[in-house]
DNA sequence: GCCACATTCTTAAGCAGCCGAATAAAGTAA
DNA sequence: TTACTTTATTCGGCTGCTTAAGAATGTGGC
């Protein structure tokens, strides 16, 4: 219910009805119940039909807050939305380096306080932290972090840690995931429940929402897109695949390409960037200079967006989407090439063009995606009933393999 | 509930319990009902863990029954299975070749008939007739067929003729995803619930299941691997696509590929068969040749099938799957090609190793998949309440947009 | 063989969410 | 002002589930 409100922005009870198929009498009383708890406000009222006009309803964006963190090599940043999934404020510090993680952990407990305090928001409004981080997540209920990042992180039970020293509580996932929820909550899918999120920070990644719930796959790397192969024929990658869109087109790929032309890597000044700049830096100044009007660089990013298409490609057909959206920092950077490219390809395909069309679009935050996403999942988690699937998460011991073992009739 | 029973062939209600997170009253009431509809019977006890020994439970495979008909090009093939999923009558008749769909549909419903009469079911217990076609479906309804068959059944309405014609309840879906059905109706998938069917009879395809609902995405198109770029830079496709798996790897090319090898076609007796054999029976006959040791024929599967493994790892990094399922003719007559080939480059790649090792299989009824699966799809839609989504269903007009329009206040 | 105990299954009472129907509220049109 | 339309609320009831208590059916100790 309050996700069909959020989802319509603006919404009367009437139009709660069609939307969630539910009674008039049923939407009243929870609607009743919202409004008591201060979470709606009626806004106004809509222009008659020939009878009592229909009174307008909102989320009421101050009700609530969340804090979202995105840890990752190049910074940490923070988001505090509110209950609309719009920022409230929002902050970047430096990454994580080489610290302990319970180092590190604290610093940000730190900055995270000084965020909250500093928008002066009760407290008790907070509802929690999604702290977002490059994945692969080993375990399903994300207690872990492997290889992308870094070997002391590995099985640091980060949500508990952090709810030890923030008092909020918190919730993990992975950037693409995190900013796809994010994207949806802040209304930004147009009604759509079922898209996919094409994420480029550091690395790449996707992120799936079926009907409005995140897809995570059965180890919780769903959308793992950046080492699936568009070349059976193209380089080694470390995975053991050949041709992992992340070797062909990742922005590891795009910045290495520049730093190997010299006129490209002097126009685009990467050698002018402080000693240990991340990944994402020196794509971003790649951008910049092919939107400059640099022809190497624009060579580059456009021979990285034309494998990204493909991964495109292969998402929007193999799931079937209405809308594609492209979000974090790199995709924002190098929008002008990527955004295009993915389009143009998708309206050439019969699969895409026939059965409906797919809308390509850039997210409207897309450079701090990842941590606004991370709020959002809170607010997600927090004020929207899950439906449960018992079936699957139930464990399955006392199973009936063993109980047919002895049948004694 | 009921699904639980299947999904764990035989179970007690403590074990229901378990599974399905409900009470034992609950339990003890919903199977009351089954027992009194005659859908579940109790088979025996289990052996006392120190108190009463729990009963046993099973599905009563003869309450009920379904029939599904896979119409493909290379032939119809009809299955009727019991409330197991277990086939108990199959029939296969000639294509449709170039005859009008009410011509079909009629001799369809006649052999349908004479298969019903022919196993002496009593008629008021078959549920329904599951119809599969190539996909893809336009409507999500599923009233329509495209291209890859042919014009005059475009936008022919297949299941309210079917209807009429047999008296029975029609659903319709793609091989692909009927397949899925099937195989997780019939307990192959041992107690999964979110895979993968790899599908390759005329064409080739995929069906997700997740959380044992299909997942048929905007356009009833998902799965759509067939059009699903492997090469960036390979020969150009009918769908605007360069490099398809179709075109690379569909059995389509690897009939090509074998009459284009005179030796092969030769030594796999492609020209010693009838006038317009389909390209399943060619594909089959190249199998046969390749187990009987041409080599050529060998080389050319190998060569499809290390293009099927690439697509295959896409799905299974895309979706995180734990279990990828091979089934229709074309997988069954070449399996001791393709499983091999696709097992190994899984097991090759990092993340489908680390996070969880994924189980790949031959389904145990490839090459009748289809029509078993269509049967499925009636018995899982009859009778497992499907969790219904209406945000997505219902039509959006009076949509929140148009009250924003004029608001008097 | 009988009794205490464990475990399974059933029955009864109660609660939550939703629905249908009746009613109140708030507008428009004549 | 009155008749009518549409929106919103209230109330009784149904369904599906839960908790609690008790009945049924086994085991092991004596």
């Amino acid at each position: 219910m309050l996700d069909a409100i959020r989802a319509a922005g603006t919404i009367s009870r009437v139009g709660l009805t069609r939307v969630t198929g539910l009674t008039g009498a049923t939407v009243s009383t929870v609607v009743r119940r919202l409004l008591d708890e201060d979470l709606v406000v009626e806004i106004g009222r809509a222009e008659s039909t020939g009878g009592k006009p229909r009174v307008l309803l909102e989320l009421n964006p101050s009700a609530r807050y969340a804090v979202g963190a995105h840890l990752d090599h190049s910074g940490i940043t923070y988001a505090v939305t509110n209950l609309a999934g719009a920022p409230v404020a929002r902050m970047t510090r430096p990454g994580p380096g080489d610290a302990e993680p319970a180092q590190v952990l604290e610093r940000m407990a730190g900055e995270i306080d000084l965020l909250i305090t500093g928008i002066g928001v009760d407290r008790s409004k907070i509802l929690g932290l999604g702290l977002v981080s490059p994945g692969p997540l080993t375990s399903t209920n994300g207690m872990n972090r492997t290889p992308p990042f870094m070997r002391s992180w590995e099985d640091f039970p980060l949500d508990t840690e952090l709810e030890i020293l923030t008092g909020l509580p918190v919730l993990l996932d992975n950037d693409a995931t995190a900013s796809a929820i994010g994207e949806y909550w802040s209304g930004g899918t147009s009604g759509e429940t079922t898209f996919a999120a094409l994420y480029m920070g550091t690395g790449i990644g996707a992120g799936v929402l079926l009907d409005g719930v995140a897809y995570r796959g059965a180890s919780g790397n769903a959308g793992e897109i950046g080492h699936t192969s568009l070349n059976i024929d193209g380089p080694v990658c470390w995975c053991g695949m050949r041709g992992c869109a992340e070797v062909l087109a990742g922005p590891a790929a795009v910045v290495e390409a520049a730093r190997a032309d010299a006129r490209v890597a002097q126009a685009a000044g990467l050698d002018r960037l402080p000693e240990g700049a991340s990944i994402a830096m020196q794509f971003a100044a790649i951008a910049r200079a092919s939107r400059n009007g640099v022809v190497g660089a624009r060579q580059i990013l456009e021979r990285s967006a034309r494998y990204l298409a493909v991964a495109a490609h292969t998402i929007v057909n193999l799931l079937d989407v209405r809308l594609l959206v492209l979000t974090g920092a790199s995709f924002a950077a190098a929008s002008h090439i990527y955004v295009p490219a993915v389009r143009e390809l998708l309206e050439q395909s019969f699969f895409a063009r026939t059965s409906h069309p797919v809308d390509v679009r850039l997210s409207h935050a897309a450079d701090t995606a990842p941590a606004i996403g991370g709020a959002a999942m809170v607010l997600q988690s927090e004020l929207v009933p899950q439906r449960v699937t018992p079936l699957t998460t139930v464990d399955r011991d006392g199973s009936p393999r063993s109980e047919l073992s002895s049948l004694s009739r």
